[in-house]
RNA sequence: CGGGGUGUAGCGCAGCUUGGUAGCGCGCAGCGUUCGGGACGCUGAGGUCGCAGGUUCAAAUCCUGUCACCCCGACCA
């Protein structure tokens, strides 16, 4: 290719709204442009490093097994329909109607369309494992797009899909595992393999490749020496027992006339922190209960796994005057003591969800659901029952493991996943069977596996950029080599062209810059565009009968007779 | 969806307070001098000032509405 006719040439000037490297760099060196917010045009250059992302994740999982195929972009909204995902506050569908009044999602993932396409076959016990995948854009309507390319509204995605039984899964799971990791090796990305929440996607478990980034959305927690590693929304850590020694005392209501924050109970009564309980009161809007999460009070709640364990959507705090006057107690004096089992007015249920460190403190102090009382000596099962217990607690950074070493925050741009569904979907869908080994129909135990092309190319130049531009692996750089012709001169024209005809007829991919401009703009392109190897040809190299070559990611360059420079540049 | 902000040439910005025929820098085109880390001179092209109403003799500027985009939050692979 010749930089003269490229479309999409690298910038001087940057724009002001770029806040993160890699949008800046990726818009800069012409890579990418915006449409409107969250959907971008992939210019020629971007197109390629695209193209060689799809190529490096179609090879390893075709070595998996996975067959590739192609399915609708939009999809019958009766399919989401079947599994409630229509519904589900969750995840907002685009939707778009055809003119004979047609509905269809404009598929954001797409487990029903392959559960939809496999119970059309009539698939035997013989037939299986199977996994099938697609490379195709995918659509969120997502409430805020930002960071460039690293959460859009419109993308390419890998998604794949895996019929098996029960027993199979497993296997696959750790098949899927493996591949994730030798594909982002070869992109050159590191990741942490974190567990993580499977929100409305279903299924039980699921594990998130992230590579580690300041600019990532993803807030998780490792062991470093266990190598434990887990989203904040799913990270469990081991709760040490306070005085679970003493000996229970009477409960004792008292006035406290004090603030409603837990600093005002601990200075109010002159006690730790950990022996306060605190009671925190969310609304579930989906299924319309009032939630009460009571926890140790040197422990905050986790709104995810509290939404987990009471099976809860949408959940929102309670505000005063629900707080007030459906349930007649009062915001810092709440209670599970004497807590209403419904609203007063709405009716509305209420549950208690009990955090498993509250049997970790005996004779606990906290509110009495009236302004300035407290009950001491509050303890679990003598004096209250949660409806629910169960772990709700946030991890933070420093507290231990359950495998004892201390946990590490790191935050990462999540750039693929894979989740196990079981039965979730098959039990939705009718007739997702196969017939057996005793010929009789059995559904299917599901899982998928879900890697973002542009995500992870932007995840690249978050790990691979410099104060002058990208620095692109070999293994996916949209050129390998960028010759640069200084001076005008025909013999340096013609040395330029001849070397340019070499590398290509060698199977090398070369950017060729014979525009007609400074050394310092081209080699500054260069940088920005951070192909991997730069040759410069020049009066001065053609006088030495050599080329001089660099590596991008190199400060000295080296002089090499043109076979030296083929094998240096094809390794 | 809540809070804050911005829309003027491809990009970055000024002009708006106090209405009077739209400007600067970069980039782009032509010519010339240059040529190993973003040169210089001259010439030139390019904007119905986000859109729609309104006020006015006159609106980029004032008023109303609307749309888009950015940041923080909520939400989310």
């Amino acid at each position: 290719m010749k930089m003269s006719k490229l479309f999409g040439k690298p910038s001087k000037t940057e724009g002001s709204d770029y806040k993160i490297p890699s949008h800046r760099l990726l818009v800069q060196a012409g890579f990418i442009r915006e449409s409107t917010a969250g959907r971008y045009y992939l210019l020629p250059l971007g197109l390629k490093v695209h193209e060689n992302i799809i190529k490096v994740v179609r090879k390893h999982m075709n070595a998996a097994d996975a067959q590739e195929l192609v399915m609708p972009t939009l999809h019958p909204l009766e399919l989401w329909q079947e599994t409630n995902r229509t519904t589900s506050v969750s995840f907002e569908l685009m939707k778009i109607t055809d003119r004979r009044g047609a509905d269809f999602a404009l598929g954001g993932t797409a487990e029903e369309m392959a559960v939809d396409l496999i119970r059309k076959f009539n698939i035997s016990y013989r037939d299986l494992p199977f996994n099938v995948y697609q490379f195709s854009n995918k659509f969120r309507d997502e409430m805020r797009a930002r960071g460039g390319l690293l959460r859009v509204r419109e993308f390419m995605m890998k998604d794949a899909y895996s019929f098996s039984t029960e027993e199979q899964f497993k296997a696959i799971y750790q098949e899927m595992w493996d591949t994730y990791k030798a594909i982002f090796a070869e992109l050159g990305l590191n990741v942490d393999v974190v567990a993580a929440d499977n929100g409305y996607i279903g299924g039980e478990y699921c594990h998130e490749f992230v590579a580690e980034s300041d600019q990532g959305e993803s807030r998780y927690f490792i062991d470093p020496q266990s190598g434990y590693a887990a989203h904040e929304d799913v990270a469990t850590f081991r709760v040490e027992d306070k005085n679970v020694d003493e000996e229970l005392r009477a409960m004792q209501p008292v006035d406290a006339e004090r603030g409603p924050t837990m600093e005002d109970g601990v200075r109010f009564h002159d006690l730790p922190l950990w022996q306060q309980t605190k009671d925190v009161l969310f609304f579930d809007e989906a299924t319309k209960r009032y939630i009460l999460a009571i926890i140790r009070g040197d422990f905050d709640v986790n709104e995810t796994k509290l939404m987990q364990a009471a099976g809860a959507w949408e959940l929102r705090a309670a505000t005063e005057e629900e707080v007030r006057e459906d349930l007649g107690s009062e915001p810092g004096f709440i209670s599970p003591i004497g807590m209403v089992k419904q609203g007063k007015k709405s009716g509305f249920p209420v549950v208690i969800v009990g955090d498993a460190s509250l049997r970790t403190v005996r004779n606990m102090y906290g509110g009495a659901n009236q302004k300035n009382k407290d009950i001491l000596n509050i303890n679990i099962d003598r004096d209250f029952t949660p409806d629910i217990e169960a772990d709700i607690a946030l991890a933070q950074a420093g507290m231990k493991s359950a495998d004892g070493g201390e946990l590490v925050e790191k935050k990462g741009i999540e750039v693929g996943n894979i989740f196990q569904l079981g039965y979730h979907y098959t039990n939705l869908m009718k007739d997702a069977e196969f017939t057996n080994e005793s010929g009789t129909r059995e559904k299917y135990y599901m899982g998928c596996y879900g890697i973002g092309i542009g995500r992870t190319l932007a995840a690249v130049v978050e790990a691979f950029h410099d104060d002058k531009g990208i620095l692109w692996p070999a293994s996916i750089a949209p050129y390998r080599v960028y010759i640069a012709s200084l001076g005008t001169s025909e013999a340096v024209q013609n040395a330029a062209n001849e070397l340019y005809e070499h590398l290509t007829s060698a199977g090398i991919e070369v950017l060729y810059d014979d525009r007609d401009v400074r050394p310092g703009e081209k080699f500054a392109d260069a940088d920005l565009m951070g192909i991997p190897y730069r040759i410069v040809v020049s009066e001065k190299t053609i006088a030495n009968a050599q080329y001089e070559v660099k590596a991008r990611a190199e400060a000295e360059a080296s002089f090499l007779s043109l076979t030296e420079v083929i094998k240096r540049v094809a390794s």
